[in-house]
DNA sequence: CGCGCGCGTCAGGGTTGCGTCAAGGTCGGA
DNA sequence: TCCGACCTTGACGCAACCCTGACGCGCGCG
């Protein structure tokens, strides 16, 4: 879930966008000065903030210099003020974007898609997952075993991706097939046999008593840690 | 240097702009049309565009879609709407801000630095490369091996970025084809083999056995340190 | 006890994909 | 106008991959 903090000393705006945030699913934070706005940052580590230039306690494009000195979190600045040199003065120090008051909610809302979006491939980059025996990087495409990088063949690594992106749930034969093979493929179960058997001999220490691309007679397979 | 797309029917803005941005030593090339801004960013690769919603060929949005459908280059849309359902539209399709014409050139070139600068570290991360065979300076594009320059043309320089960029990622070919020639070519497979044995030729140790620029059969290329 | 079912294993044959080479075409500079 | 560098395109051989059928095994059920 997508972390939002959201500075503003106007109570009124801070519920407004805890309201419309939460309704869409985002986690929110908020604050309501500089000092708040920086603990609660490095606290809680938010995808992005929505902060309100004029605060009571710090000058607003100081607290964009103090957060971008440690993080590169998006930042969408709010501001009553026109006038463009403001405007410059925060992109500058290291603002991703700047919105002013009044705002549409549509709008603001469409800019935080956007700045999250973006910083997405960025940090969250790599999609790892760890098992005893292998490792799995699903953003490069990777296994790795005991230090090497293992071979696998384009439907090798689909049907390996498709179970690890499952996350441990069972994913029945026909799903499988139909993820790998296409649409039309739903009673070839004999595929899923050779190739499950294949993945096993690459990947487990014991292919005959696997441990983590496991059968559950019937219904279909399943990847555990 | 930065190299800027400006896509605007109207002269009297595009040159404004090109003026203002070679000032201050952008590389500007500029186009009228959604067809001309969509070859122009396939040919020169430019490290941001800014893009005018009202085209006289195509809708801005879909103009917008179709870059993103092979390209990351941050864009800037420029627009006489006001209207925030646009301004949705156009963010979710893939823009990275949205301006309002009339608007002030301060205000648009610093919106267009915090562009450049988000994008900068989001796909490089560094800017030199080593392998123990050659060094790549993706700033400088220039090619070191045994002490020596590496002369290269254009199209491999691409093909090499592409995958230097990728950070050890397997890159599809459709997608390598898309960004080195452009986005009609997603099929053409054979371009893929012929540079990259011009490339592994040029700087493996042993062209025949890859090290560094890898194939992944059926999948892609990959380059690894 | 025999049978059917589902799963794992293995090996062979058709097909695809990759690397390589060479020739024709295009463009810009001398 | 000629020349060279670069890009495109086609052909060919080879290796790897995908599909397929056959067989063996364990289990549950009649």
């Amino acid at each position: 879930m997508t972390r939002v903090l959201v500075v503003d000393d106007d109570p009124a705006i801070v519920r407004a966008l805890v309201i419309n945030l939460r309704a869409r699913q985002y986690e929110v934070d908020s604050a309501e000065d500089g000092a708040g706005a920086l603990r609660a940052a490095a606290a809680r580590h938010p995808d992005v903030v929505v902060l309100d230039l004029g605060l009571p306690d710090t000058d607003g494009v100081d607290v964009i210099r103090r957060l971008r000195a440690w993080s590169r979190v998006p930042i969408l600045v709010l501001s009553a003020r026109h006038a463009s040199g403001e405007k410059v003065q925060a992109l500058d120090a290291g603002a991703d974007d700047y919105v002013t008051k009044p705002f549409g909610m549509d709008e603001l809302l469409a800019r935080l898609r956007a700045a999250v979006r973006r910083a997405e491939p960025a940090d969250g980059g790599d999609v790892v997952v760890e098992t005893e025996a292998f490792t799995v990087d699903l953003a490069a495409k990777k296994v790795h075993r005991d230090g090497r990088d293992v071979r696998l063949t384009p439907t090798e690594w689909h049907l390996l991706e498709a179970l690890v992106r499952a996350g441990g749930r069972l994913v029945g034969q026909r799903q499988l097939l139909r993820e790998v093979w296409g649409p039309s493929y739903g009673t070839e179960t004999n595929y899923l046999r050779v190739y499950m058997a294949q993945l096993r001999r690459k990947l487990e220490a014991d292919p005959s008593r696997p441990r983590h691309l496991i059968t559950e007679p019937g219904m279909g397979y399943r990847f555990e840690k």
